[in-house]
DNA sequence: ATTACTGCAAAGGATTTGCATGTGA
DNA sequence: TCACATGCAAATCCTTTGCAGTAAT
């Protein structure tokens, strides 16, 4: 029930779509979540709190959510995982080594999808970059 | 029967695997398909002159060969595809109207990789990267 | 009172695996 | 010959769907 989640109920509302407990837990459970999860993992929160929650609900709902906008949908190493949308846009980097999950700013890539339209004159529409690597800690003790 | 191939063949037998029909077909299928294929993109192609070839066959066939370095896999929007490796690394840009493949050069990446290195310490290892969008055609047209 | 949403179970698609057979070295 | 590779079919994993019941508005 944080304010987060009453302002998306209203948004739900607003363009006719229902405010169910289970919306309000998947989303909760994306928001706690922190950084990306996977459908698995968004279920696996959920059913620690609510058992009656079905999968098929779960995967209903990042669809859902997703069409509205509130989440983003993300494909890394070809899983799908989802996080709350309307923070800045933003990019990953995922270390190799221990997992690490580090946020760079979109401004920080753009100067090259700009590049890439001034010189091929393709417009990138990619809204999320997640590069595999080494974090500046591991690149030491490795 | 390829040049190419005759070299794939020779490094299987000297790392002590065996040159099959089969391994020859999926890797002449990767190669004759030019761009990123998925399993099925190369199993359909094999299936047309070697109809007896099965599907469990191109899964075991493709991570050989990718676990040899001979082809590379890479993740685009939650698929897998693969291509032959070797080549100059490069990058994609994905059409998502016209569907349309084009490569760019490492070196236009590379300098945004540089710059995450310089700002962040975190050393980039991500070998191929997928950019969805619209081609220069679709642009205008759209 | 509607009708959108959910749970359930079954279907679907992609990929993996166990096992007997076949085949390259 | 003989270990490795293949074909086949079944299993597994992830995700979607039809339908009947439930609940938000």
């Amino acid at each position: 029930m944080s304010h987060q989640t009453i302002d998306y109920a209203n948004l739900m509302r607003e363009r006719g779509f229902r405010v169910t407990p289970q919306r309000q837990m998947i989303l909760d459970a994306i928001c706690e979540g922190g950084g990306h999860l996977t459908p698995d993992a968004i279920y696996e929160r959920v059913h620690v709190k609510a058992p009656a929650v079905n999968r098929a609900t779960v995967y209903r709902t990042v669809t859902f959510l997703n069409d509205l906008r509130l989440i983003t949908e993300m494909h890394v190493g070809g899983k799908t995982y989802y996080e709350i949308a309307g923070h800045d846009p933003h990019h990953h980097l995922i270390c190799r080594t221990c997992g690490m999950v580090e946020q760079i700013g979109h401004d920080t890539v753009d100067s090259l999808f700009k590049k890439i339209e001034r010189e091929q004159g393709f417009q990138v529409e990619t809204d999320h970059l997640a590069l595999k690597g080494l974090c500046k800690h591991c690149r030491v003790e490795g």
